[in-house]
DNA sequence: CGATGTCTTGAAGCAGTTCAACCAGGGTGG
DNA sequence: CCACCCTGGTTGAACTGCTTCAAGACATCG
């Protein structure tokens, strides 16, 4: 898999090697791609496809045969699942940088989706599987990953089997915040990125259930929210309180 | 794993060079085991510890350091997370021959439990990490769990968010029903092996409701009970469409 | 035999759903 | 520029599916 690059005896990792796309990406040093080689960055590079997609936009469909995988450059990805009848849940949200399309299977178990304005950065299938062969640290990332998919799937069926709508909504924010910025106690902001109705599909809820509740935690003083989605958290503590945040 | 002839100087893999408690295992054949060659079964043999578990005991608890993996040999375990005032739910169920441990991570995020009477194979984790290193084929199977994992994981989430009471008791029924044999429409035995309590900590429910739809199936036919435990599924169809399984 | 644990059944209560009305912002076109 | 509609959100009132509380059935066990 290493490449020999045009005069030059020596393998080393310069900025100045990598494609240009890749300099400034996120996914470089915190994601799947800090797992490859300026070589192998340059090699994959020429297969890659950036896009962007509007809110809606489906990435791929449940039961759908997977023929590229993605790296979310900005924005969020929203998984879900079906049943016959439409009714509708989601199991997984993703952000930059996370990895979307599951190892190895041919077909999706879920819908992936844009939630909001999204980037990626997608590779053909056959092309990033040829590589985790060769690669052990990339396919140490991947599964580094799916490990963590996991913990949070599991800490969802947590909330979702035993949390009160109010624990529910206090514990999405929590973990939009979470991801807005890292561990202190003072006040803070960032923006939902789902509707009222998509906050509920991730909660098993109502969307009117939702909007109840989120306006008793803004009469409490938990939150505060500006054109819907703009939240305002004073005190993280509080929100983590009204969450039931489970301590592992 | 070319499997070889008796009386060969080389080293190749035959049964009479298995450790004895491996040769009958099922998770040589279908779980973890099979990804290794003799030789490193007999070495990490030196290590592994058969223990057998009643129901109840612990294997390790959620926030736990991990000092061991194990494989399930006989018995179901199940994964539970709790919130700190006590409510409880069931994230994950294993039956032979599953892999019981995240790899990788120093602290367990979830409570592993016997359910049932159980035998499992434990190995220290440092040894199994060691080999991972060296055996690709040994991740990748680690990998598969982990991904099949993360799928049921899933699927129980669009079950505890979206499916009615009924729905979710005929899913638990059906889930178990897919474990006790293959596909095909007759009609089929087996034994539930969880307590009422601990079905509804499975499914988001109290004990009682799980009782209630027990009873409303039975009263439909599309299940019998003898002792509690024991279920007869005339028309797994009939389930399946009770349990409004999703076609992935 | 009482004691204990698991399960069932009943009746009352309530958290969250359902149905419906209304509000605010943002196009769009006459 | 205003009337119009459309989408997303809020709020109210009635309803209901599940929970809660309570009692009783059944089996096992010292």
């Amino acid at each position: 898999m290493t490449k020999a690059l045009p005069m030059r005896p020596t393998v080393v990792t310069c900025d100045l090697e990598l494609p240009a796309t890749c300099r400034s990406c996120d996914a470089r040093s915190r994601g799947v791609c800090g797992a490859m080689t300026a070589s192998q960055l340059r090699e994959i590079n020429r297969f890659t496809v950036r896009k962007e997609l509007r809110p809606g936009s489906e990435i791929h469909a449940q039961g759908e045969v997977i023929t590229s995988y993605a790296n979310v450059i900005r924005g969020v990805v929203k998984l879900t699942k079906v049943l016959e009848d439409g009714r509708l849940q989601i199991v997984g949200l993703q952000f930059a940088p996370d990895f979307i399309g599951r190892p190895f299977a041919t077909a999706s178990a879920v819908t992936a989706e844009a939630a909001t304005i999204l980037e990626i950065c997608t590779v053909p299938k056959s092309m990033l599987d040829r590589l985790v062969v060769f690669n052990s640290k990339l396919e140490r990332r991947l599964f580094d990953q799916i490990l963590a998919e996991l913990d949070d799937a599991r800490e969802w069926m947590l909330m979702l089997g035993r949390k009160t709508a109010r624990e529910k909504v206090a514990s999405f924010l929590h973990l939009l915040a979470s991801h807005a910025q890292a561990e202190e106690d003072g006040p803070f902001e960032f923006e939902i990125p789902l509707t009222r109705q998509e906050i509920s599909d991730f909660l098993g809820l109502t969307l009117e259930t939702v909007s109840r509740q989120v306006t008793a935690l803004r009469g409490e003083n938990i939150i505060e929210v500006f054109d819907n989605r703009r939240v305002i958290v004073p005190f993280a503590s509080k929100l983590a309180a009204a969450a039931k945040i489970d301590k592992a």
